[in-house]
DNA sequence: AGTGTGAACTAGAGCGCTTCAGAACGTCCA
DNA sequence: TGGACGTTCTGAAGCGCTCTAGTTCACACT
């Protein structure tokens, strides 16, 4: 029973009657060879069954393999229940499909980040990496391999692509607007400020030694304008039930708090459910805000005021960065994306 | 400016003064060699920078590249915000990556999955696919490379592996219990037919010619129980905000439908928003059930009635099956999941 | 001393492709 | 008529690794 081995390049050159560079050039470089020449070889791969060059092999032969890689915080279904995480990575793969690279998924395993084997056995030659902790052994996995690296919302590295958000700023100015509305008593839900599972109240300890850098300069950015004393409850992921519960405990305290800062919208959608379970009203008795804009806030109930972040934008950048690296491009300063307060029917002046 | 290159297993065994292959050894079958010999060359691999052997030339070299590729009928951001695709996503991703496998995502470009020349140049040794019409070009381009394919929720096709559940079954459940509830008047919101990005009513040849098996199945297990005439209404996607619309739409026929069957859970949480919309009570009012059984059901207002599929199973068992498949299995009989019908407050009797 | 054995290591042939430096063959112009 | 060019195609050297079939060597046993 001798398998009829896959037919590679030489099979189609012997069959068509021609050298293999010339079976490679019909394939990748059409005006190396006559129209006709070219035809007739397509014609023959086809009838025999060859789908073209082996992407591992033109891999190894041309050192690059067309693909990025995109390591992620968490699980894929944690990951996917952030909405804005889904649109950065769908921003990032539309880049990068329309250039014909793959995207090879690295989902977080034990808390922060994909398993280092994971990375160093992943084919992909640059890879960006988003919502992990400042570090990361996988980001250390990737130096060691030597791939261009490209961060979204993490700190500068030496030799790294990155782009961001101004995200103490969009903070600041969400809570200044409620300042100014003339609240005073504040509570903060966020998402984790480690990787440990950890929830419930913040200490100060612990938010001094936050190692999720988006986190610390949203909570920054909050506390800068309501005061270091304010009360903050860490959830350990962003969705709505954690939020939900997160901002429960915060209004059961009294004085209640007259106004919910958010981390995210995903948490901000579990607070206004919070709110409304405890027989109060939104915005009349307490004000929410959020952080992302993602498009269920315009739905919400009522209509989430937030801070937009251009998360398309995010992922499309970060893509287009990726691929210029490959191109042998340098990092350059990180990209800075605007943010900017959207004030819907979630706020109003406290009573 | 002459770059250090890379350093190769070659320079690594250079520099220990041993063979590649005895390097190679060190890495990949450590009982090969002494532990002393392991250790030295390990060492000298850290301290000039060695990586570890390279994923492409390794790949090419066992002639399997370590990953799986996975499928998608739609953008990502569409994809994620499907919290069943997400968990089944899951339940693969962590099955793959225990076995040291990466994921190589495919998302659906053109309506109907991913372009032919994405599948063409992915670097994945197995590919599966979920919810892609039944005529997916995708799915031609596995077989022309010759990839074994496992199917989700799909039409076998010849020499594929296949894990699905009983989709017509679990709707007729749903169905029936209504109908013995009482109700006669039925409206059905359901997700695409055909990936043309058409929305509204469905007409009797439109449904005869779907191209989604799951899609198919669900309604004619919906239909079967309240008759062909009962009106259908059909949303681009499976998210909110379309079942919103759609119930909306169909809520507002008289006389007006006493009983909501949708095609997911997604779509049911518009249902319940909409009746909400109407000024209309669930379940007293309006019954709703949804498909699927995806976490958010259990919490959402009021608790949702819903069929239940194991959604991570489903992945994981994918995930075994496409390494199985590798492993040169044969794709044997489809897996059958079960479902279940799991009763919650949004359906009561009619009034 | 001769032989058998197992452990430790190596030589070298690929894996399937790209690519660069030509070769072969016109063609065109002086 | 000759040579300068262009076009079309080929040969062969890799790309970085794995793996089979050895070779070597130390040691134990007869």
């Amino acid at each position: 029973m001798d398998r009829p081995r896959k037919p590679t390049l030489d099979t189609v050159a012997g069959v068509v009657g021609v050298s293999r560079a010339t079976v490679s050039n019909a394939y990748n470089r059409p005006d190396q060879l006559s129209a006709a020449l070219r035809e007739r070889i397509l014609e023959t791969a086809a009838s025999i069954g060859y789908a073209g060059p082996d992407p591992v092999a033109r891999s190894l032969a041309t050192r690059h393999s067309a693909a990025v890689g995109f390591m992620l915080g968490q699980g894929l279904s944690a990951s996917f229940a952030d909405a804005a995480l889904s649109i950065v990575l769908d921003g990032l793969a539309s880049t990068v499909d329309g250039h014909d690279h793959c995207l090879v998924l690295m989902p977080g395993r034990d808390k922060g980040g994909p398993r280092p084997e994971t990375v160093t056995r992943a084919q992909a030659d640059v890879v960006v990496a988003y919502s992990l902790p400042d570090d990361a052994p996988a980001l250390a996995a990737v130096r060691a391999r030597g791939l261009p690296l490209v961060v979204i919302d993490q700190p500068v590295l030496p030799d790294t692509a990155r782009v961001e958000v101004d995200d103490f700023g969009g903070a600041r100015l969400a809570a200044s607007s409620l300042w100014e509305a003339g609240h005073r008593r504040f509570g903060v839900v966020t998402f984790a400020l480690h990787p440990d599972g950890h929830s419930g109240p913040v200490t100060p300890a612990r938010l001094a030694s936050t190692s999720f850098r988006v986190t610390r300069d949203r909570l920054h950015g909050y506390l800068d304008v309501t005061g270091a004393d304010t009360p903050v409850w860490e959830c350990t992921r962003s969705n709505r039930e954690l939020g939900r519960a997160g901002a429960r405990a915060l209004l059961s305290t009294s004085p209640r708090p007259t106004a919910l800062l958010c981390a995210s919208d995903e948490l901000a959608f579990g607070a206004l459910q919070a709110v409304r379970d405890l027989g109060l009203r939104v915005p009349a008795d307490v004000s929410v805000v959020g952080f992302d804009d993602v498009p269920a806030a315009e739905h919400a109930d009522p209509p989430l005021t937030t801070v937009r972040q251009p998360l398309a934008d995010k992922g499309r950048h970060a893509g287009e960065l990726a691929l210029r690296l490959l191109d042998g491009g340098r990092p350059g300063e990180p990209t800075r994306l605007p943010v900017s307060l959207v004030p819907r029917d979630s706020t109003a002046p406290p009573k």
